[in-house]
Order: C-alpha cells, then structure tokens, then sequence
DNA sequence: AACACTATCTATAACTC
DNA sequence: TGAGTTATAGATAGTGT
C-alpha cells in the first residue's frame, strides 16, 4: 500500500519504523472503529510500541471489553479445571480476580459517570464487597497452603497444588 | 475499498453484517499481526460480535499484552489517587488485582509451556504469593471498612471511601 | 519532525458458483 | 452458504517541506 511493496520483516531503522508505527498503528483503530460502527462488534486493542509506550482504542471502553473477555475466560477455565480435578486455590484466585476486575470497573464509573450512574454502579460495588468478604475467608484458609507451596519448589504448578491438596486431608 | 464506496453507519441486514464481520476481523487481525511484526511491537485485540462470541488476537499472547496493560494503568490510577488522597482500601484492591493478574498468567504458563519454563514461572508465583501474603493481612484489615461502606449507601463512592477513612480516624 | 502528497499496494463490497 | 473472483475504495511507503 504504498510506493513500494514491504517484505514482512521487522523494520531497521528506528525512525522509519516510529514513522511505520503511527501511521499503522493509526490506520488499525480506524479499522476498528468502522468494524464496531458497521457490526455492533464491542472491541478492545491494546498497543505496546517497541519502548513500551502504551496505546489503546477500545468500544464502549477498553475495560469494559477486556473485563467481558476475561470474565468468559475465567469462567470456561472454570469448567476445564473442575473436569480435571484441580484444586480449590486455583479456582479462588480466579473468582477474586474477577471480582476485582469488576471492582475496578465500578469504581471507574463511580469517579467518571455521573450522580445517578454512580448510586446504581455503587450498590453492584456494595454487592461485590460482600461477596469478596466471604471469599477472603476461604482465601485466607488457602494463604496456609502457599507456605506449603515454598518447600515443595521442585515440582511443576499443577502438580504441586494437587499434592498440597493431599498433604491437607493427611 | 471494494465495488461501491460504503456508508459508515450499521449495517442492517444481518446476513451481509456477518460477512463483512468476518472479513474485516480477519483484516484486522493481519494488520495487528503486521504491525507486531514491521515494528516489534506487542498487541492485543478483542472483539465480540453482535452474538457475543469472542474472537481474540494477541502477540505474544492476549493474556500478557492485557496484563501489562492494566498493570500499568493501575500504576498511574496508584499516582493520581494518592495526589487526591483517596483511601488505602481502593489501592489495595487494585494491589491484589494486579497480583491475581500476574498469578493468572503464571498459572496459564505453568498450564501451557514446558517443563523449563514452568520451572520458571512458578519462582514468580511463589514470589507473587509471598507478596501476596503480606497484603492479604492489611487486606482483612480493609474488610471492616467496607462493612462502613453498606452503612454509607447513600453516598457517591469517591465521598464514601474519603469519609470511611475520616470515620477510622476517629 | 510533524505535516501533506501521491503513486502504488492492499483490503474488501459485490458478485459468482 | 461458504469459498473464490474482481473491480474499486482505502491505506500507506517513500517523498517533499
């Protein structure tokens, strides 16, 4: 797409390859924005230039879609360890993640949005809490396990928490 | 870019909408994967359909471009809450998010890759366990103040974390 | 060193099977 | 109805300022 055809290979020099960056990294979030407008489609990107710098295009939000995906992700990991037996730690460190996703978006709306969007995005944050408070209990219960964890360093993860699990019942 | 210039509204019918879904996803996520490639840089894309189904790209992977991503926009949320004094509890919670973030990805390692690397990612989880250890007992320390928190209903979230932190002063 | 330009390449809307 | 084709709109590499 312009004066000559590029091979696909990373670019050399460093500032023909800022200028490269801008303009593609440009052109993709126009592209995703017309996908979104033309399909309804909810789209996250999330862009990380070679020095680290950040960029991000996101409809409705960047958070609000990457929330949705990892909540989806959590949830089929949930039913891919459950059906092979792994143990409770895993799971619980998954739910706590998503409900601190969850809290962070909350509390993005809370600051962001206005009076009303905060009383309604409060009372989900209140809910949040009060489930969180339960799963610290059990957390906590599994913190005893994470000091098992230490003296066992030899052995790959997913061994180890099913080992640690047996060890408990002992 | 094809036969007829296109308006850039929705489009209606829905059988030509997921055409022009897939399509252009699939353009997307070549661009996305040029870009990687012409300029080192890391990306990731979700996106959901009209349906909700999840369509992911990511290079290296979704998972660590995402938790870059938020590990660094909960850095910058860390600086401009602390320069308007908002409370521990709020800093807390995006801690222990980005401690599960980081387990999340270390457990994913440890699910996917071989036996060197998980080896090597299980030393950042125990670490990050260690970390997390420490904060989940400032953490239980922070559950009474969302007990407050239900107490405060009727405030806006950013007023309530202020005044729960007055309150402890008390 | 951030713009505009434009020749050329690429993506894709409409079409076909 | 998914896969391939084609005419055209759109993106951009190199250039100039």
């Amino acid at each position: 797409m312009g004066r000559r055809k590029i091979e696909m290979t990373a670019v050399k020099d460093p500032n023909t390859r800022q200028v490269t960056f801008s303009k593609r990294r440009a052109g993709l979030f126009k592209k995703a924005n017309e996908l979104s407008i033309l399909c309804g489609a909810e789209i996250a990107i999330v862009v990380f230039s070679i020095g680290n710098r950040p960029y991000s295009f996101g409809h409705p939000a960047v958070d609000l879609v990457a929330a949705k995906f990892l909540e989806q992700e959590i949830k089929s990991n949930d039913v891919k360890q459950n059906s092979v037996e792994v143990g409770d730690m895993d799971r619980l460190n998954q739910q706590l993640l998503e409900i601190q996703s969850q809290l962070l978006v909350e509390e993005k709306k809370g600051l962001e949005h206005d009076q009303i969007l905060k009383q309604h995005s409060f009372k989900q944050l209140q809910d949040a809490y009060s489930e969180l408070q339960s799963r610290v209990k059990d957390y906590i219960d599994a913190i005893e396990v994470s000091e098992c964890l230490i003296l066992l360093a030899q052995e790959p993860v997913l061994q180890t928490t099913q080992q640690v699990k047996k060890r408990r019942k002992n």
